[in-house]
DNA sequence: GATGAATGAGTGTTCATTCAT
DNA sequence: CATGAATGAACACTCATTCAT
């Protein structure tokens, strides 16, 4: 029997992580060190360490949980009434990348990088974008478009090179992209 | 009177930074140890440090690199006489994403995610994505298009997740692309 | 009063030393962990510190107790009856030492290695041996040699080296001994 | 081509053993820290791990020197102009084991004991053992005894109890060994 | 000019032990 | 009385970099 609820328990892990997720924000997850970490934290080494048996499930976590966010955030946007437009839609993606703190999407940044070398993460990678993609097409099913499931993937893809564009090359198109798309 | 001397320092420094890539681009930037770049290259650890005075600069240098070398596969294919069609392009950088040796393109998706931290590569990424819009630009206006310009720009967008489609997620969903396109 | 809790504690106690004893006998005493004798117990950490309170104290008590169970075998080889012989005793002390399980004489060997560090240790070394000499001088009263003290001497002076051929060396060699002795 | 000599790099080598084998011999392999070695050595932690790769590196090394200097110390011994009689034999051994320092011995009581988790050591103490018999019933041979090999057998199997019995149980009972004897 | 031995600061992680609950 | 979460100090080891030769 626990000491410690599973409720706090929980607490205490999602306490962690994000201390995590600021550092890895910052620093990426390679120029972050446990300590940035255990600092952050205000714990010790094994406090942390308790909850995350090594960086590397710390980096996985953090990793996942910025794919599950975004999912939180489509689901939210996806699940509007009425639905979306397909302008629309793209509207309150930029928005909601361009709407700081911009931790999350640094984040999934990296982890996409990361998850060149990390079966685990590309694994998780895939399963969100499978998912965004279904989502989307049951969206655009509503839209006049001939391809529904083929807009879908469009805008899935695109949704890396928005991030990029975002954080390194000063700013998403949007114009350009309203058009075009 | 230092001419060829001059020509042999570019070459080696070619040769320590062709060293380092293949490791970067099998490990990551961070992952990679500067001794593992020393010893790849099979020269001395000073020998490697005159050419390029700290990790960083290696970095830097690899990262602008893959830009490089992205700019001189687009030249060769916006250059093509007669010009490709919006299909032939997309089927083309499809075609140069899956090719191997996918070095490059590792390479590319770990230098923009080191773009965030770094402004050096950040500005970088930026030229490369400024060039690389304009010749787009220019080559779809023979498109049949109402926006040249937008349709460039999603191209050059969506670029980042191609890469990203192609190294994590199982492959470019090539098919639906050119439909939605 | 509390005659049954005095008792349930003893037992409790000899229930963690012998879960230590199996790491020790495993692992050696300082590559086992207490989380390691923890875990083996079954106990709660302070379960475990509530009737040892230190690693040294639960060392020393395993090395004492592989002491305490060589007397326990050795009297029951002393006691009997008829007194064996001076091949037979050999005999069965090697018997003793090949028979399985080998935890006890590991541990013997480890113990006097600790006991080079540990003064605790190499007094009640001391004290086994010497009682060890003494019964079996008594032993060897009753053979036909020259002087018993002598004899039990060598003979408690070559088990430690028994054990290190039987452990380290691939074996006792049983016959060569029986000649020499 | 090093920088440093090869035998000024032979000459570290043992430099650093030597320091180790201090730290050993006097605390024991485990209850050494890698920071006690590398204080001892006056050296920084990766010099000394420039020669040694690991810790356990360090201490199959130090057990191997262990016996190494022992197998020196046996063949002057065995060396002796005339040979040494069955009593002088005994008694230079003991001679040896008394006189300071006692570092050598208290490491091979240690390497015995370590030798049970680590099979390399095992193996050099075979072959340790092996030569010390061979060269014992040798010796033997030219003494008046039935079975110089069963006797070389007795006397190397005693060693482990010799060492034991200096640095644990007091002393070594050297007259009644060589009444026994 | 080129070498590679050497470094000090730092890495991620585990340790024996305690104490608030 | 018993728990197991928490700790601070230590652990073995690696890092990018420099400098005596």
């Amino acid at each position: 029997m626990p000491r410690i609820s599973e409720e706090r328990r929980e607490q205490r892990r999602r306490h962690i992580l994000t201390s995590a997720w600021r550092c890895f924000a910052r620093d990426g997850f390679h120029a972050t060190s446990m300590d940035d970490v255990i600092a952050a934290s205000g714990l010790s080494a094994s406090g942390v360490y308790r909850y995350f048996r090594s960086k590397d499930e710390l980096i996985d976590a953090a990793g996942r949980e910025s794919m599950r966010l975004f999912r939180e955030l489509f689901d939210r946007l996806l699940g509007q009434r009425p639905p979306p437009t397909r302008t629309q839609l793209l509207a309150e993606v930029v928005a909601m990348i361009e709407e700081p703190p911009d931790d999350l999407s640094r984040i999934a940044v990296q982890a996409w990088a990361e998850a060149l070398r990390r079966p685990s993460l590309a694994e998780h990678a895939r399963d969100f974008h499978a998912e965004l993609r279904a989502d989307l097409t049951t969206l655009a099913g509503r839209w006049d478009v001939e391809d529904p499931e083929a807009v879908a993937t469009l805008l899935a893809t695109l949704l890396p090179g928005l991030l990029i564009a975002h954080h390194v090359l000063g700013g998403i198109p949007t114009e350009a992209l309203f058009k075009a798309f």
